[in-house]
DNA sequence: GTCCATGCAAACTGTTTGCACGCGC
DNA sequence: GCGCGTGCAAACAGTTTGCATGGAC
C-alpha cells in the first residue's frame, strides 16, 4: 500500500507561465501572458494557461486579481501585501501599501465573529502624472 | 439655438429594475434583476436590464460590485459607503463599515498624489454561522 | 502501461451591439 | 414626424470543458 500521493509535476508550460509572471511587475492577464508563453513555446495553447493559472493559484505561487475590468490578471503572490490602484485615465496600476488598510479590516470583521481568509482593495483614480496633463479635468 | 440638452427618460423598464434594486437588500446579479423584471414585465429583455443599469449607474443611482465572481452584482447607491465581506462557504454577502478603511486609503493615495474617484473593498472568508456549524473547518 | 498534462476545438457565461420597430412628445 | 428607448438575435470576450494524443516515470 501507501501508493504515495504522487505530487502533481512542474511541468515546462506550468514553469513558462510562473517565469513569466515572476519576471513581470505588471498584472498580467490570461491574453498577455499567452502572448509572452507563445514566444518561449510556440505550442503552448490558451487553455493550458488558463490550467496552468488555476494550478499555480491553488499552490499560492500566483495570485488573481479583478481589478474591475471583465477580465482577470495575475500576479505571483507578493511577501507583502498590497492593493492596487488603477488610474482610470492611463490604465496604470500602482501597488498600494496595504498592511495598516488590512490590518484595520480584519479587526473590524474579527470583531464581527467573521473569520477572514482573503482580501482586496481596488482603487481606482488619477494617477500624478495623468492629473499633471490636465488628462484628468476632462 | 439653445435647443435645451433633453433629458433621457425615467422609463418604465428602468423604473422597474430601480425598484427592483430598491426593494432588495441583497446585491443581485443580472440574472436575477432580469427574472424579477419579467414578474413584473413578461416583455423586458436581458439587453433592456443591462442597458437600463448602465444607465442608472451613469446617474449614480446604483453602483456596480464584483465580487471576486465573474459576473457583476447591483445595489442602490448606499448613503453610507459600505464595504462587502462574502462568505466562502455559504455565500452570504455582509456589508461592513467602511468609513474607517476607506479615509485610510484615501490619506494613503492622496499622499502619494493620487486622486481616488472609486474605492471598494473585497473581503473574503467564513461568516460566524457557518464556522458554528464547522463547515468552515473541512 | 499508467497517469497526468496538453492541444485543439467546441461549449459556455456574462455582456454588448446592430437593427428595425414603436411609443411619447 | 422625430428621437430615444426597446426587443430580438447575433456578436463578442473571457474562460472552461471534452476528448484524443503524448510524455514522463
Amino acid at each position: 500500500m501507501t501508493p504515495a500521493i504522487r505530487a502533481d509535476r512542474m511541468t515546462r508550460q506550468r514553469r513558462v507561465v510562473l517565469d513569466i509572471l515572476a519576471g513581470s511587475q505588471d498584472h498580467l492577464d490570461a491574453e498577455t501572458i499567452y502572448a509572452l508563453a507563445r514566444a518561449r513555446d510556440a505550442k503552448i495553447s490558451l487553455a493550458t494557461v488558463y490550467r496552468a493559472l488555476a494550478w499555480l493559484k491553488q499552490r499560492g505561487l500566483v495570485q488573481e486579481q479583478r481589478l474591475g475590468e471583465g477580465h482577470a490578471h495575475f500576479e505571483t503572490t507578493p511577501s507583502e501585501p498590497h492593493d492596487h490602484f488603477t488610474c482610470i485615465v492611463c490604465g496604470r496600476v500602482i501597488e498600494l501599501e496595504a498592511a495598516q488598510v488590512h490590518e484595520l479590516t480584519h479587526q473590524l470583521c474579527t470583531s464581527q465573529g467573521l473569520h477572514v481568509t482573503g482580501l482586496q482593495m481596488l482603487v481606482q483614480g488619477v494617477c500624478g502624472e495623468c492629473r499633471e496633463q490636465g488628462l484628468g479635468k476632462r
